[in-house]
DNA sequence: TGTCGTAATGTAATCGGTTTCATGAACGTG
DNA sequence: CACGTTCATGAAACCGATTACATTACGACA
């Protein structure tokens, strides 16, 4: 029966069932093949011993693992949050995996904070990168498994991208400002070298161009609510003093709002706000915040079925642009 | 030299090296028990070929997977991504890989969303239970790796668990509440046969009874934002009304206060509101939430430092309780 | 000098499956 | 009836490491 230190391996399922252990592995991978009454008493010495399939074994033999690795810049952070669920969606409906790995909290005393040694075909199948600050030599060894990069992405690192359309919601927030009469316009970024700012911060001017306006002026953050609030005070110091504000996402946007709440300043009447990502919180902030939105949880399922079709074809190393779309709420009004 | 589609094995190093695969693999994992000159000879193989262990290999042998499995309740909760953090954290020091589940995103067809199949101790060597919703039966196999409950916990189901004081946040919220004069307070829970509102209903009820007052009334949310906010219907439909509410988290009385906002009421003239979590938006909210302080990430770190010392002790069974504490903000003020 | 202990190493078994290949039976066909 | 095909099956190779066990060399000590 059932003994707990002694799992029964498929040898005990053989003997039981009066077959060779090759009839069990096929009578358990592909019942097609074997007759009727092998998979029965196949079926039936399974359950009575209650034995299930050693994974590390049949990965070995297989040359796979199993699971894909997620390398996300914040595990903390709930926008990642989301699109790892997105991702455990596809790869659960396959029977896979996720491996999580969170690139902020790296060993400082290695370099490349030891991500390195969790990059190898025999810890993970596939790897998906959100973190568009990873060294693009990290991915370059032979025994690095195939890679799709999400939402951020790293410079001079091939293989196939799966964005949301940066630019346009850009320029569809500036669009939006300027429809409201807005010309001084502010863009709250996130760190200088970050690439969805930097796409973003295309998408501002070209949108201020298109109107005939020169470039935006630039407040770096760093896409938290502290870095935001902190912003109010920058933002205030300007002369003359902008009246729209355009912020790389909620997260700063509500800090911002917080902030100019605190100065006795009035969200939309002195400066109309413009967030990005829709988080769920925006539309309960203390004013409801206009901003882009971005699916991602969609954006999760998207790369995690790129990732996959990479197993059978080869890489087409193409970039996938996801919609966004404008959400019009109460943090913006006409310039008075 | 290094081959792209054929990764250099224990055996070509060896060659390399001019030594065996045994004494490779000692020099590489043990290199105190192999001479100077074995050893060197060996890195500069190592080097030259760039091999790397194969861990599935390395794992088949020593029967451990190398991975730890995370279920959340949902994967897009903030609160549950910070407790991932700390976990992280911890496997991480150990050279552990985080394997998450969301047990929300589950398949309906199969009886229990198929969490059972990674319930092996050939997936994981170790598993932390976050969901507090799952059926005790799922773990009450042989192959079932050591498990650790953490935050929400399953009643009949026996192992060490981490929680946080919920009785004692409870506590603390209603005392705070009644210190400033409020007698007619309702808690906000979460869904009905949540361990987490369950126990805090029980604090709530203490702190009351202490006080020489009757078992608080409550409304049954969600814990998400849009419960929240549906709340603040069911909570000015009361007569008489009552003039605090003390909600399970953070998300819910940020909804409430939205709700409460959007009828032209005033937190904290006409309601005080109390929290739970301290989620970082608190800080940030309408009005700056007072709240229980639950440090998240300490409390994921511990969960996964008790996994990983079940390794070589026995099992204790012990229930770790973390402290919480008050943190006063603005949306709590004396009763007028 | 013989014996023993110790350190370093190599050979081969082992982990638990999957899969190749060989074999034999059953069947249809010319 | 001989022959080729298909189907089901089992024996054994294989995945790539770790490790138990055997072997050797060498120094210490009686």
């Amino acid at each position: 029966m059932t003994d707990p230190t002694n799992p029964p391996k498929i040898r005990d399922v053989a003997r039981l069932a009066g077959v060779s252990v090759a009839t069990v592995s096929r009578a358990l991978s592909n019942p097609a093949i074997v007759s009727e009454q092998a998979r029965i008493a196949v079926e039936k010495a399974v359950a009575e011993t209650g034995y299930t399939v050693n994974l590390m074994a049949r990965n070995l033999r297989q040359q796979q693992v199993g699971a894909v690795l997620a390398l996300v810049p914040n595990l903390a952070n709930p926008f990642f949050s989301e699109i790892l669920a997105g991702i455990s969606d596809t790869l659960r409906a396959e029977g896979l995996s996720l491996l999580v790995l969170d690139t902020l909290r790296t060993d400082p005393d290695t370099p490349n904070g030891g991500i390195r040694s969790y990059l190898s075909r025999s810890r993970a199948d596939g790897v998906i990168v959100l973190d568009g600050t990873l060294d693009p030599a990290l991915f370059a060894h032979s025994s690095c498994p195939p890679l799709v990069q999400a939402c951020e992405w790293i410079e001079g690192l091939a293989g196939p991208r799966v964005l949301a359309d940066n630019e346009t919601g850009a320029r569809l927030a500036i669009e939006h400002l300027l429809g409201l009469g807005h010309r001084d316009i502010v863009h709250l970024t996130g760190p200088a070298k970050n690439t969805l700012s930097i796409s973003r911060a295309a998408g501002v001017d070209a949108a201020l161009a298109t109107a005939g306006l020169p470039p935006a002026h630039r407040l770096e953050g760093a896409f938290t609510l502290s870095s935001g609030r902190a912003a109010a005070e920058a933002l205030l110091a300007r002369t003359p003093r902008p009246t729209a504000v355009f912020c790389d996402n909620d997260e700063m946007a509500i800090g911002l709002m917080a902030g100019l709440r605190a100065e006795g300043l009035d969200v939309p009447r002195d400066f109309s706000i413009v967030g990005f990502d829709n988080i769920e919180m925006s539309a309960y902030a203390s004013v409801p915040l206009t901003t882009i939105r971005q699916k991602r949880a969609h954006l999760g399922r998207c790369a995690a079925e790129r990732l996959l079709a990479q197993r059978t074809a080869p890489t087409p190393d193409e970039t996938l642009i996801l919609p966004v779309e404008l959400v019009i709420r109460d943090s913006t009004a006409k310039r008075v």
